[in-house]
DNA sequence: ATATAGATTGTCATTTTTGACAATCTATAT
DNA sequence: ATATAGATTGTCAAAAATGACAATCTATAT
């Protein structure tokens, strides 16, 4: 006889304002009044869906994990049957492509307090492994005989192109930068088939 | 008859433990009270001397950039003059030669604020543009034939790398990804040489 | 219609952080 | 030795952020 709950929900728009907020304002300038404003709630409901400070901090950290990690998997599952790689780069550095660029983002800011937070610090280390192996994968597929340390340092390589050109966008750089990012990634592929 | 000004001396002492705060604690979460304690002063002391919350971030701002700045210049100076590139992305990823790891950490905590603050994503992106610069002039002094967009695009690849890299060291990942990411490094440069 | 579980709002006390300033101490030139 | 500019400490008020809880409203099953 009671209500339909609304904790799923409300806790999914609490959790995006609060994401948001990170990207905004850094983990600590991230106040509960910025997170309820933004999230067009009373902060009083905050607190009735998520716990205290802690507690929606760790909800948090699950979420933005657990969300980045669902779109690497939906990345993975759209991606063509031909011509993989090169679709798997195009997406990645086309800002017209990316559906939630501000996933990524939320985990580098999260990833400035993992000294303080063990858990965000396991939780982060496995989304990034995952999205590594992603990349490693793709590799593999296109170039079976190249040596798996050498799909692995490619792998590496990429994707720490892309986290630092995704990073560096608060700074507003030029689209070349993105674009010379791309270039870079392919010079990458390249030596790889060169081996 | 004044006594001497210890200024300059006490406004580094504190700017330093301003910066470690903030790679610990983040942006927000270095407060006055955590810098003191981590400078060995009275909270009293900071604004006697850098004056309240905002002239403070002004000041760490100026001395973040300005260290990583003169580091960079010291790094290119001290290059030696056969062999420069290699050994350029031996000092970038081996933890031995890294002189203060945490210029760039600090460096890459308040790009997340960048959004917030006009002055220090100029002095973030200038920085970061004098670093690729350096990246780039090795290039091309290893490579004058390359082409100067194909240089561009390594040298964002290679500092992009070693953002990526540094920035995840929060993480606390295993070695092998810092020796992978010297050898993705290595393969933009092959990359270069085979064009 | 009504009881109930949950949603929503509001308020207050506590804690944390910051701003401001007064008071005292100390090195240095004269 | 003493005056002076600066160093250092201490204290208090204001503001910001959080925690806790009471009170009220509302959808839903019966």
């Amino acid at each position: 006889m009671p209500r339909k709950s609304l904790k799923a929900s409300r806790s999914e728009k609490i959790l995006n304002a609060y994401a948001d907020c990170i990207v905004r304002y850094g983990l600590e300038g991230a106040t509960q009044e910025k997170i309820a404003e933004h999230a067009g709630v009373k902060r009083s409901i905050l607190r009735h869906y998520l716990g205290n400070k802690a507690d929606m901090l760790n909800a948090l950290i699950d979420h933005v994990t657990g969300k980045f990690d669902s779109q690497v998997q939906s990345f993975a599952d759209e991606l063509p049957t031909t011509n993989r790689l090169d679709t798997c780069l195009e997406w990645m550095f086309d800002s017209e492509y990316s559906s939630d660029e501000n996933a990524t983002r939320a985990l580098e800011a999260l990833i400035v307090c993992a000294y303080e937070h063990p858990y965000a610090r396991e939780k982060l280390m496995d989304s990034t492994k995952q999205f590594i192996r992603l990349i490693e994968n793709e590799l593999i597929r296109e170039f079976p005989n190249a040596s798996s340390d050498r799909t692995f340092d490619a792998a590496i390589g990429i994707t720490g192109i892309y986290f630092s050109i995704d990073s560096l966008t608060a700074l507003q750089p030029p689209d070349e930068w993105w674009s010379a990012s791309k270039r870079a990634a392919h010079m990458i592929v390249h030596s790889l088939g060169a081996s």
